[in-house]
RNA sequence: GGCUCCAUCGUCUAUCGGUUAGGACGCGACCCUUUCAAGGUCGAGAGACGGGUUCGAUUCCCGUUGGAGCUACCA
């Protein structure tokens, strides 16, 4: 067994806080000559991520674009009411409203009328209650596996079970499940803390990492190893592949054959002491394995199409479905929300809880998110990192409304919400079941709404850095000007979907030179001489002013155009290209207003020379 | 192939069996207007198909079709 740890040895991310499990180590044999998750390495924050980019303090502004009429919810309980008896038992176990409300919310989304038939022939059919959570307060984890950066399905998983711990008060856990050594890189891990941090999805406890519980893992698989719910396999992987490969060009569904491990009682005793490795597989009981799925309502697997599963390699390190539910055990976790790709896990995983004596947990299936071309989102769809997102100039409160909104509704025409929001509308029957496909479109516009909506001292916290890096000003020369620097953000803001964009239109504002773009130039300059003129009875109009006023400019510069019997467009069009170079930019006055008067009034005198030097 | 999940405008969605099937994004038109946005008004645009159940199905059931996921000593 020695090998076992070989691949514990490796430098450990572990931060190991899952609580101590009191189930001993099978045998001393089986006990590890040091401590797996030991060695400390402080590389990563151990909790919540960089604590300045915490947020979550801000009080509930609630933004709604309609009506927000009470939940649907009554009329939906009324038609789950008609559900089985199995149903009827489900919500029996509900607690009485008023007490934990953790407890009595999550609720069966829906029922098909009549028992689907599974499995005629067998009786055994266990089914789990899934509502019976003794837990007082709701757990939840986000367990993503560190192969890659933070995927956008992932941060709706994730944002998922955050708003389901804040709702009810419950605890929001996130393990970094790196038991895949060939895939696992710290890098990924690091991406995954900062895209979480980003979007201020913090967590509660510490880190676990996966790959530090592998002594229980392995406990877990010989304890059911000696209870007789599992068994010993010696047969080589190669022969498996073989025989799977066979099975295939038949065009047939391998299944691991039982009796394949059927040894004799002297047959093991030689193996065992001939030291022979073996993996060690559950046995699948007779029957068929159900849950009533938050999302999906009731789904059933006959155990017959579920093969006797692998749990521990035969170099003693686990598998997946053990150490999810090890883990999720140890952490008290009482609802297991991920993506619905892990369906087909469930059932055994349901299987291993009970095998362990341990408490079944609930389980929502929440849907995937595709591409356009309705397939698995991916690469090929080009942006899946929320990271690009946070690049390309994305807020993440609108990327997490946005995400919110992928397979989850309020039950109204609410859309654009704050987090509070979220979190106050939450509820686990707003869940779809349907995939859903990542509009980028819509995810703009949302990034545009929140940018509208938040508060501008926010914003310009936000922006300021922005602006550092640009090379337009710097945080502290903005801090100084705060008032002048909103004023500016609230003229940009309006026009922008992206924090992108607010820099890229805010160079009129910061820098000295303009540079007159070549197709303004062409189209609002045609005329040089006589737009000279124009401009030059407009920085007299300017200049002659008693305030700098944007209501005074603007009578002012009326009333040179009615005086000149040219159109206001007239005037404003060649003075914009004077200030801006540019044929696009806010209001004329409220840009004459923020890039001051001396400086505008110079830009103008500037543009007047431009056009008239003999070019 | 097997198992499982899913199915309302192009997309995200609303609908307690009775609605002119509503909203949002995107698209088009118009209004506002000094440009661009934003905003406002209007418009085009959906119940996959076939059977049941029912006085009445988008809604409940079954099937078909289509799509997706899983099918490892990956996670």
């Amino acid at each position: 067994m020695i090998h076992v740890w070989r691949i514990l040895g490796r430098p450990a991310l572990a931060i190991r806080a899952s609580p101590t499990r009191e189930t001993a180590v099978t045998s001393a044999s089986n006990a590890a000559p040091d401590c797996p998750g030991g060695a400390p390495a402080a590389t990563f924050p151990p909790r919540c991520g960089p604590a300045g980019l915490r947020r979550r303090a801000r009080s509930s502004s609630c933004w709604i674009s309609r009506a927000s009429s009470d939940r649907r919810g009554v009329g939906r309980d009324g038609r789950e009411a008609e559900g089985t008896g199995l149903l009827n038992r489900h919500r029996g176990s509900t607690p009485i409203a008023g007490s934990n409300p953790a407890l009595s919310v999550p609720r069966v989304r829906r029922i098909p009328a009549g028992p689907r038939v599974i499995s005629p022939g067998i009786s055994r059919a266990s089914v789990v209650m899934t509502s019976a959570s003794p837990a007082s307060r709701p757990r939840v984890r986000f367990a993503p596996s560190p192969t890659g950066f933070l995927h956008v399905g992932g941060a709706r998983t994730a944002l998922f079970n955050w708003l389901y711990a804040k709702k009810y008060d419950g605890d929001f856990l996130l393990r970094i499940e790196d038991t895949d050594r060939q895939r696992s890189t710290e890098d990924s891990t690091r991406a995954i803390f900062d895209g979480l941090a980003w979007l201020g999805l913090t967590w509660d406890e510490e880190v676990v990492y996966q790959g530090a519980n592998v002594a229980q893992h392995y406990a877990d698989a010989h304890r059911l190893l000696e209870t007789g719910a599992a068994y010993r396999d010696f047969t080589p992987p190669s022969v498996i592949e073989t025989l799977r490969a066979e099975a295939e060009a038949k065009g047939e569904g391998f299944r691991f054959d039982r009796s394949l491990a059927a040894y004799s009682e002297s047959e093991l005793a030689a193996k065992l002491a001939a030291g022979e490795p073996y993996a060690i597989r559950f046995r699948v009981p007779e029957g068929h394995t159900e849950w009533i799925d938050l999302v999906h309502g009731r789904i059933a697997f006959p155990n017959k199409d579920i093969e006797d599963f692998v749990i521990l390699r035969s170099d003693g390190t686990p598998v997946y479905n053990l150490a999810v539910v090890s883990d999720d055990i140890a952490a008290r976790v009482t609802l297991v929300m991920r993506g619905d790709d892990h369906i087909s896990n469930t059932p055994k995983q349901i299987l291993l809880y009970r095998a362990l004596g341990a408490h079944v947990p609930e389980f929502a299936h929440v849907p995937m998110i595709h591409g356009t071309d309705g397939k698995k989102l991916s690469k090929r769809h080009g942006a899946t990192a929320v990271g690009d997102y946070q690049h390309q100039g994305m807020l993440p409160q609108a990327m997490l409304n946005f995400l919110a909104l992928l397979g989850w509704s309020t039950g109204d025409d609410t859309e654009v919400m704050t987090l509070d929001e979220l979190v106050a509308r939450f509820d686990t029957r707003g869940l779809h079941a349907k995939a859903a496909i990542f509009d980028t479109k819509k995810l703009e516009w949302m990034n545009g709404q929140h940018l509208a909506r938040l508060p501008i001292a926010e914003l310009a916290t936000l922006m300021a850095p922005l602006f550092e890096r640009a090379g337009l000003a710097t945080v502290a020369d903005l801090t100084a000007r705060h008032e002048w620097f909103c004023g500016v953000l609230e003229l940009l803001r309006i026009r922008a979907r992206l924090t992108d964009e607010i820099v890229a239109q805010a160079g009129p504002f910061f820098t000295d030179a303009v540079e007159y773009d070549a197709d303004a130039v062409a189209k609002q300059w045609r005329d040089a001489a006589a737009t000279a003129d124009v401009l030059e009875a407009t920085h007299d109009a300017l200049a002659a002013l008693a305030t700098w006023e944007p209501a005074a400019m603007e009578e002012a510069l009326r009333q040179l155009a009615e005086q000149r019997g040219i159109s206001g467009g007239k005037v404003f069009q060649p003075l914009r290209v004077a200030l801006t170079g540019l044929t696009v930019s806010p209001g004329i006055f409220d840009v004459l207003l923020y890039v001051g008067r001396e400086r505008s009034l110079a830009r103008i005198l500037a543009a007047v020379g431009y056009l008239r030097s003999p070019a």
